[in-house]
DNA sequence: TGGTGATTGTCAATGTTTTAACAGCTGGAA
DNA sequence: TTCCAGCTGTTAAAACATTGACAATCACCA
């Protein structure tokens, strides 16, 4: 009933999904599940289901299961902000344009307010509803709107000085799809990496030593 | 000197920043680095580096370190296939414009041979040199041509049935980018997951409870 | 030539995550 | 009412991953 220990990375990391099956099964009009039935969806035990959800003091009620709707629920309330975050998107390229297109149309809890490009040509455009300006108007911006996410879609030779600057004009969290490493030298930041390069790296070993 | 047990996700996952790393040393003229050089840069300890490469035999040279080139040569034979290997990639939405681009211009090993999508405004164009087919083509192109690895970009309704068809086609690795989960009664196939919405809940999570 | 400092390969210890086991609760049937 | 099957919450064990420790090795130098 308490709320437990501090939960850790895989759990956190398996939030989202537990999200994404529960909101499946209430689509499908699904009122209650049990631990085994949702173990078995995310390829895993019964016991690391109700271990999980533990976390957060157990969602649950003994000799019934869990309510499908209420579990959502909590687990909508853990993971997402009460309010959509100001977004901006650094880097109006491809990668960026498909990134700023999946925050508007299937993710919740961010809203994009600026994009921000180097190219002459860029500037002026708009991207998903909203300006693509200037990277010199980066610090005025953010001083005037306080964007607290920043998703970084330029190439790693930009990346670094980019962040130092996101950082110094208060922003705190990045999604990360450039090359870069965040260092860890700031404690009170936090950085989701999207290292497309690396994923395809372990398919590509995967492919040449299992298959 | 001989090859270890075998090596756990954990460190197959670091091999491509090992790689990634060893790639900028040698580009900026570096020949040896020491095991707790290379620690301080993935931000881990310099045990766990030396017990990493030690799952493939050891690649160092005791009093010494190790050298960069050689290093980064054997973790590419490790990693990355003799010859690229013919890719498709299924649904040239704007997600799939971007990682058509990603496979040509950043990453090594994929050959792009084709595109298949289902909007007929789509068909006849062409997308980073290789032409965008019906689906319905699906079938003899995938007879003819044999490709190994398949990039899926799109919406979840429409993955779990192209995904099927692939696998009775013969297509054995998956670089899968929709909210669809291949389930796990396919033994010898491998699936590397990029699901864009569970990272960014993950960063969602991290920004409610610990900023 | 022999000593010294640096460094790897390897084994043991520690820490973390997952799995198993079980007491206690619940609703329904006999 | 009482029993039973099915389920959660919770504690304990097992599996797994990381870190620490140290002998073996090497280049260098006196």
């Amino acid at each position: 009933m308490s709320i437990q220990n501090k939960p850790s990375l895989p759990v956190i990391k398996r939030l989202p999904r537990y999200y994404r099956y529960l909101g499946e099964m209430e689509q499908e009009g699904v009122v209650k599940v049990s631990s085994s039935e949702l173990a078995k969806m995310m390829g895993t035990t019964a016991s690391q289901v109700r271990q999980d959800f533990n976390c957060f003091g157990g969602f649950g009620q003994q000799g019934i299961g869990y309510n499908v709707k209420l579990l959502r629920e909590e687990l909508g309330k853990l993971i997402f902000s009460r309010r959509p975050v100001p977004t901006i998107l650094i880097g109006a390229g491809n990668l960026g344009h498909a990134m700023a297109n999946y925050l508007r149309k299937d993710a919740q809890g961010f809203e994009l307010i600026a994009a921000f490009d180097v190219k002459p040509e860029m500037i002026g455009l708009t991207l998903c509803d909203v300006p693509i300006l200037e990277m010199s108007r980066l610090g005025a911006f953010c001083a005037e709107h306080r964007p607290k996410v920043a998703v970084i879609c330029v190439p790693r030779e930009a990346a670094a000085q980019v962040a130092q600057e996101l950082i110094d004009l208060g922003v705190r969290a990045f999604w990360n799809f450039s090359h870069y490493d965040f260092s860890i030298e700031y404690p009170d930041i936090v950085v989701e990496n999207v290292h497309l390069g690396d994923s395809l790296a372990t398919l590509s070993y995967e492919v040449n030593n299992n298959l």
